[in-house]
DNA sequence: CATCAGAATGTTTTT
DNA sequence: CATTCTGATG
């Protein structure tokens, strides 16, 4: 690969180590800085090609000065509360910062504030995030004020890749080689059915996720197997601690460690080895948290183990943004700090940069509502702006028809306001089905969306499968990838084969790939056409690994030729489902990814850790995604529907976690809300479409929360909902608030919406109200379907005929093969087969000006 | 041993 | 409803 030509400068010029400076790199055409290039330029620097790890132990021994090098610029554009959280460098800080006060900023400045300053070299500051993008755009923003040496910072990264960074120098310790593999969630979960239907645990009674929950929760909790409270070894009659030690055996002799185990062990090896505790404590002489409020205990407990020398810890976190205690994190901890670390010191951030006043007020009378808080007031400077808006509708089709409109409206300037990217507009949901109301309604409107956080790349079946090649290729010893893909594509080695090569790998103590290869030598337990498969099969990774550790191996190439070769590939293309040709592409997706990395194991390791979306195509979208997807981003325009009881707060976090967990349902709440900078628009619908079901609800009691004087509220004199000329008796309740407006849509015609938005003066909590929801509810789910969503253009079915070529937003291209009043089954050249509803489909091949239609 | 049909089952959020 | 699992059949 052409890193292009790698320069560096410092401020002492080139040739030697910078003394004063840091080393600033550049390089030509890739986003990521590959290790080889970072090579070249300590090679450069030193003279001689080194091992880069000595040449920056080198580097940093050397002295620092005490005063800074240069001015701090970036200080004068700080708020008096940013400036004393950047420059508060020494002991223990928490800074606590609202939404939209400046967090990342203030964290980044902090970090080129002590690289500048020279307290520390780069090597020796701890930055840790939760999420891989969060640890991205630190870098970015870093690399903007400190101008490159990023790449001398080692140890900024989520907390599970520092982790396994730090695992990899130790593995040994926990009875571990180096190279283990991290096992995702779908290994892992094999991994445990094999091991409880083994001990022959009935799997309906205790399914292997519950299990792996009940691992993750105590590894949460940096408990191993010894260490788990009796009272939770309920697992299999009792037997949870048993089974977590087997499955921690098990892990052991595979090599492989889970996404827990990667703080587990870290933690373990602190507390049982000081020499190796006290290296890394002198080493992180500033340590960095960003979103310190989701530390769970096991975090908590390596940052207070490793902030032990220096103690100078900086804490950036939001108690009030705390929404992943369903994952572990301990909103305590962020509550507790000022007596963890003595002496600490808690900065507040509260001024607000980014929402209107209205925004801020409603955000802050619903978080008002939680008691465990450690409270911030947030102010703005910022101009009135609109009010909040909140509507009701009759069912989530008719939200999404009503948004999807809206959205149009502010698009095209003709909602008051200047008009808006679609970038800038975002509808937050709770549950990730709720998606799929919008997406359905905007590909039939042609409306250009994007889903963010939606199914992952690395995870989808294909991808895992050649992975799993990949993996076996790389480490022969990976058990559990050559398991899945024995039979992948079909080579006649079913449940009988695989259980042989399972019993001679028990036997004789090896890897199954040792096994199948003693299997074919022998032909134990194996037909003969099972054996000349499974021959080919393990002569192929042969040659694979081999191929692989050449000096000139091209990984890239290899890696595709394995999956020709396996017959991986084949198997997609005779695959005749529609979805068969998009999995093929995105092989080819992977083994283009492969370049970025130097070989496969880089690519492993980078894969196993960064999960991370493909990156969004181009052009101006709505982002359409999860509330917990959308901290810590913001838009103009934000869209919050589904605001009903039982939804959102969802039934079954209070269920799990009664008051704590609307608390954090209130916290989320409070996210989605301060998400936007201007326009903010909450909805909710009377019933709503689930599991192919009909669901009524409330409205949610969140609503009632928000303060009715900054909320406007638009309500329809809906057919259902006036009449009820009073508002709420004194006290609680919403003042001034909407019926939910009812519009039925088989009665009304859509979009009628916008103008009718007449206030009345009704209250959800009304006695009538509730009644009539209830109602309207039972009424709704006998409704006959197929009046329901988008009126049908008789047209459109009008003038199609079978063998009409027609194009459809989502499935493309494809030719009509039946009609059945509105519905059409179409062939689709990608999709397959499908049905659709007439009015989703354009005829194809004719100009938008209607010239040939038959009217 | 593969394939298919029908049933069961589950859907919050993620490193 | 959409995927995964099961069991019956070829």
């Amino acid at each position: 690969m052409n890193y292009g030509a790698v320069s560096w400068r410092s401020k002492t010029g080139p040739g030697e180590i910078p003394e004063g400076g840091w080393i600033y790199c550049e390089h030509v055409g890739n986003k990521s800085f590959p290790r080889r290039a970072r090579r070249a330029i300590v090679a450069l620097m030193n003279g001689t090609e080194r091992d880069e790890g000595a040449a920056f132990e080198d580097w940093e021994q050397r002295p620092l000065s005490e005063r800074a090098s240069a001015p701090a610029p970036y200080l004068a554009e700080l708020n008096p509360a940013q400036q004393a959280a950047v420059e508060a460098l020494d002991g223990p800080v928490l800074v606590l910062a609202g939404a939209g006060t400046g967090k990342t900023r203030v964290l980044t400045t902090r970090l080129a504030h002590l690289i500048h300053n020279q307290r520390a070299w780069p090597s020796q500051i701890l930055a840790v995030t939760f999420t891989n993008k969060a640890a991205r755009e630190m870098k970015e923003r870093i690399g903007e004020l400190v101008g490159g040496a990023v790449e001398g910072m080692p140890w900024l990264g989520t907390f599970h890749a520092v982790c396994a960074r730090i695992l990899r120098r130790h593995a040994e310790l926990v009875g571990l080689k180096s190279t283990f593999t991290i096992l995702d969630t779908d290994d892992q979960i094999r991994l445990i059915k094999q091991l409880l239907s083994a001990a022959n645990v009935d799997e309906k009674r205790w399914p292997a996720r519950m299990f792996a929950a009940m691992v993750d929760r105590w590894k949460n909790r940096a408990q191993g197997p010894g260490q788990v409270p009796p009272d939770e070894c309920g697992f299999a009659n009792g037997r949870g601690a048993e089974f977590y030690a087997a499955y921690q055996a098990r892990l052991k002799t595979l090599n492989a460690v889970d996404f827990g185990d990667l703080l587990l062990h870290v933690v373990q090896i602190f507390q049982n080895h000081e020499d190796v505790l006290k290296e890394y404590q002198k080493r992180f002489k500033y340590i960095l948290v960003d979103e310190y409020q989701d530390t769970n205990i096991a975090q908590y407990l390596w940052l207070r183990l490793l902030a032990a020398e220096h103690r100078n810890i900086c804490c950036v976190g939001d108690d009030d943004q705390s929404i992943y205690g369903w994952r572990g994190a301990e909103v305590g901890n962020i509550l507790r700090f000022e007596r963890d670390f003595e002496g600490a010191q808690v900065i507040r951030l509260e001024q607000n940069y980014r929402s209107t006043p209205h925004i801020l007020a409603a955000a802050s009378g619903v978080i008002a509502a939680n008691k465990d808080r450690l409270g911030k007031t947030l102010w703005t400077e910022a101009g009135e702006g609109e009010k909040v808006r909140l509507i009701g509708h009759w069912d989530s089709d008719e939200e999404a028809r009503w948004i999807g409109e809206e959205i149009e409206a502010m698009a095209r300037g003709t909602r008051g306001h200047a008009a808006l990217s679609l970038d800038g507009m975002a509808i937050l949901v709770r549950a990730s089905f709720q998606m799929r109301a919008f997406e359905d309604r905007f590909v039939a409107i042609g409306l250009a969306y994007r889903v963010l956080g939606g199914p992952r790349f690395y995870e989808r079946l294909e991808i895992r499968d050649a992975m799993a090649y990949f993996r076996v290729a790389v480490s022969p010893d990976d058990g559990l990838a050559f398991e899945r893909i024995v039979n992948t594509p079909k080579r006649g080695l079913g449940d009988k084969a695989q259980q042989a090569i399972n019993a001679i790998a028990r036997d004789n103590g090896v890897s199954l790939l040792e096994a199948a290869r003693i299997a074919v030598e022998t032909g134990e337990g194996l037909s003969k056409r099972a054996a000349r498969a499974l021959g080919d099969l393990v002569a192929g990774f042969d040659r694979w690994h081999a191929e692989l550790g050449a000096a000139d191996a091209d990984h890239v190439e290899i890696a595709g030729r394995m999956l020709d070769e396996s017959g991986y590939t084949a198997m997609w293309q005779a695959d005749k489902a529609p979805d068969a040709p998009g999995r093929l592409e995105n092989l080819r997706e992977l083994v283009q990814a492969l370049e970025e990395f130097e070989n496969l194991q880089g690519f492993l390791e980078h894969v196993s850790l960064v999960m991370d979306n493909a990156s969004d195509e181009a052009g101006a979208k709505v982002s359409i995604m999860t509330l917990h997807g959308a901290k810590g981003l913001e838009f103009p325009a934000i869209f919050l529907p589904g605001w009903e009881d039982g939804l959102f707060p969802s039934q079954r976090t209070m269920d799990e976690s009664g008051a704590k967990g609307l608390e954090e349902e209130r916290r989320l709440a409070y996210v989605g809300l301060t998400r936007a900078r201007a326009h903010l628009c909450i909805s909710f619908a009377a019933n709503r479409h689930k599991f192919g079901r009909w669901e009524s609800s409330l409205p949610s009691r969140f609503i009632d929360e928000l303060p009715p004087a900054h909320v406007e509220v638009l309500t329809p004199p809906g057919l259902y909902g006036g009449g009820y000329g009073a508002s709420a008796p004194g006290g609680g309740g919403y003042g001034a608030a909407a019926t939910a407006q009812l519009i039925d849509p088989h009665d009304t015609g859509q979009g009628s919406v916008l103008e009718a938005r007449a206030a009345s003066a009704s209250t959800y909590n009304s006695p009538g109200w509730r009644r009539m929801a209830a109602r309207r509810a039972k009424h709704g789910l006998g409704q006959p379907r197929e009046a329901r969503g988008v009126v049908i253009d008789a047209g459109a079915a009008g003038r199609l005929e079978p063998g009409s070529r027609v194009f459809h937003q989502k499935f493309g291209y494809g030719r009509v093969r039946e009609i059945e009043g509105d519905k059409l089954t179409v062939a689709f050249e990608k999709a397959g087969e499908k049905k659709v509803v007439a009015s989703y489909v354009t005829e194809a091949g004719k100009a938008s000006g209607a010239d040939e239609v038959p009217f």
